[in-house]
DNA sequence: ATGAAAGCGCTAACAA
DNA sequence: TTGTTAGCGCTTTCAT
């Protein structure tokens, strides 16, 4: 009684079935009344296309995967959102994997995708094993968008920040608020984006030739344990340095948290500045320091470099009628929207290593009041002028 | 080169690709030797079994759709997340579905689940014609189940909270400080559960008999439209209560911004209460009241109610031996975990009016300090009892 | 225990 | 313009 198919409808509307794919696809090669008449008693019917018989011949199901380690970090659900927008738009469905952080999800997650065919991945990896993951990857002949962070070395298309410089921003910022020690926490085993902004304190550090012995950097496992318990802990061991560089905004909160508990002032007492700036960042009651993600950008990027592999852009659709030179870049300006980004027509696997695929935002230091030692109204300078 | 087919690995095994296919999903018939070859031959050449085709003959895909207003609004991916949890321990795969409160894109998402032949849908309707979604749903044949608010007088299952209730215990508890003013805060025109706990303040207010003209409430489309500039537009028109309940805390949090920004200040000038108890609230920074929903709970129940209609318990899941009576209930427990919900082996359609599908979570006052006139020690006394 | 064959709903040659 | 037919990769009778 339910879930017609093109037979029923062909026999209701006394043609073969192949018309009634034509007329529902809008394919040519059907009267125009025909196909009126097909297409009215396929919506009497109730007719649906049965999408996984289409995946089947079609070799596509218009479906995309979305692996993320955490969408309750607010940094996730952002990016998910817009790449969900341009998903919808370009006719694509999103199967959202949660990994909770945990490698072996990570990798049954990237199986079950595989197995359901979808026609490709963005993946935020969380593992550290990072040149792992891409290996396992590469088995799957799958196109794949890293975003948020990449492995180490991948040819594989990403669209990351520059954490090195990032790190190097927060650290700069602090340091010049002329503390005498400082301190980095992060858990830089999760990921190389967070080794980068490791490196980048570091180097900032460095720079200012800030005495090593003046810096703490605390790189344990944080899974499970929150900034609130981290800082309460280096209270406790008496050595909790003036400011404190969080490699992301939630665990900056907690920080924050858990220092008020001990009966800190911040900044008064402590210095805090946290990376991402995720929404919650900007409210007064936070006012929250922090490195801004191009969230939105990151997701769109990410949509449209899977999208160029998805649907690699024909010849045609460049309006350049011929190449210029055999192995040159050919000024591929990424991405218009889901059309546009020209580029030669090599495989898919040969054109990975170009820089156009590889795309690094620059990060934008917010600074709020959370980090700055003397309250002037100069503090809130920056507040507004976000560009998202 | 790609994607070994069952053809494939039968003919590297020398067995007919019916045994493959029995070898793969743990068919009996298969002699343990050949079924371990086949086993191994398959890894060896990376078989992959191909979801759209094996969704083809055994018309189901194993995966769900989830429709919800706003992923960025943290309450959802609370619920994303639990929901997610259980259907991946089920095996489900999880479609993420974000309309941005926009029923057409509501109506075309269920459309399109439809077409891709997902096994059921977990919705939380953004539409305040929610009867008219419940006439849509009831044309596509497939299992749904309402989470956070459901259609009124809807035959289906869903997971919601008490509403009324909560409206009401936060209504309660800020008269309860003295005010001698009072608003709300929700565009009601956006759901039934904002009417609801707008029904329940004001019938917390006549229970007080406070009267009408000291009540404010603010209803207009909110849609993009920020606590921060309803509190300022209420300033400005010199209207502003001296306590404000807000429908959620996304809603309160932009307030208290507000309202902070005119130099008010938050609990000693304006009293604020919010609902749902987004992670943030509990944050000493916004130390936020609000009306607890039971988000894992709720997706938890919204999933194991799903379940249930997607793999209907079979008679011999019940433990009892015997029919008792033709047309009684009859008693057949449910699928495995989703225990407790009793009912009987009616079809699905027939079954839904039955209470156990149909769940109101209660809510609970948590109060912290946005709401508390007199600040005593005792302020913070819920805030640390919490569920989750 | 294994193989042969039909068919799930659809698209796309190829014929007519 | 329309119909016929052959698969897409898989599961499942039904034979063997």
């Amino acid at each position: 009684m339910n879930a017609k198919t093109i037979k029923d409808v062909a026999k209701a509307a006394n043609v073969s079935y192949s018309t009634v794919s034509r007329a529902v696809n809008n394919r040519p090669g059907v009267k125009e009344a025909t196909r009126r008449r097909v297409l009215e008693i396929a919506a009497a019917l109730e007719y649906r296309p049965h999408g996984p018989a289409r995946s089947l011949v079609n070799r596509k199901t218009h479906t995309i995967g979305l692996i993320i380690p955490d969408i309750t970090n607010p940094f996730f659900p952002e990016l998910a959102r817009e790449i969900e927008e341009r998903a919808q738009a370009s006719e694509y469905s999103l199967m959202l994997c949660n990994t909770g952080w945990d490698e072996a999800k990570e990798r049954s997650f990237i199986a079950l995708l595989t197995e359901r065919r979808v026609d490709g991945i963005i993946i935020a990896p969380s593992a550290h094993s990072a040149e792992q993951l891409d290996r396992v990857l590469a088995r799957i002949n799958l196109p794949v968008v890293y975003v948020s962070h990449a492995p180490r070395g991948t040819r594989r298309p990403y669209v990351v920040m520059d954490d090195e410089l990032g790190g190097s921003l927060a650290a700069e910022h602090l340091l010049a608020q002329g503390v005498r020690s400082i301190g980095f926490i992060g858990a830089t085993d999760e990921s190389v984006s967070i080794e980068g902004r490791l490196t980048g304190f570091r180097q900032a550090c460095n720079r200012r030739r800030f005495p090593a012995e003046c810096r703490v950097v605390v790189l344990e496992k944080l899974r499970g344990i929150s900034g609130y318990e981290v800082v309460q802990r280096l209270l406790d061991e008496g050595r909790c340095p003036e400011a404190l560089f969080c490699e992301n905004d939630i665990l900056a909160l907690g920080v924050i948290e858990g220092a008020r508990e001990r009966g800190m002032r911040v900044p008064d007492d402590l210095l805090v500045i946290g990376f991402d700036d995720i929404p919650f960042a900007r409210f007064q009651s936070f006012s929250l320091s922090t490195v801004a993600q191009p969230k939105r950008e990151m997701g769109r990027l990410a949509f449209d470099l899977l999208l160029a592999e998805m649907e690699p852009p024909t010849e045609a659709d460049g309006p350049e009628p011929a190449r210029n030179g055999s192995d040159q870049p050919a000024a591929a300006a990424p991405a218009g929207r889901a059309q546009g980004a020209r580029e030669g027509a090599r495989s898919a696997a040969a054109r990975h290593p170009h820089a156009e695929h590889q795309i690094v935002l620059k990060p934008q230091l917010v600074t709020r009041r959370t980090s700055v030692k003397i309250e002037t109204t100069d503090a809130r300078r920056v507040n507004r002028a976000r560009t998202e």
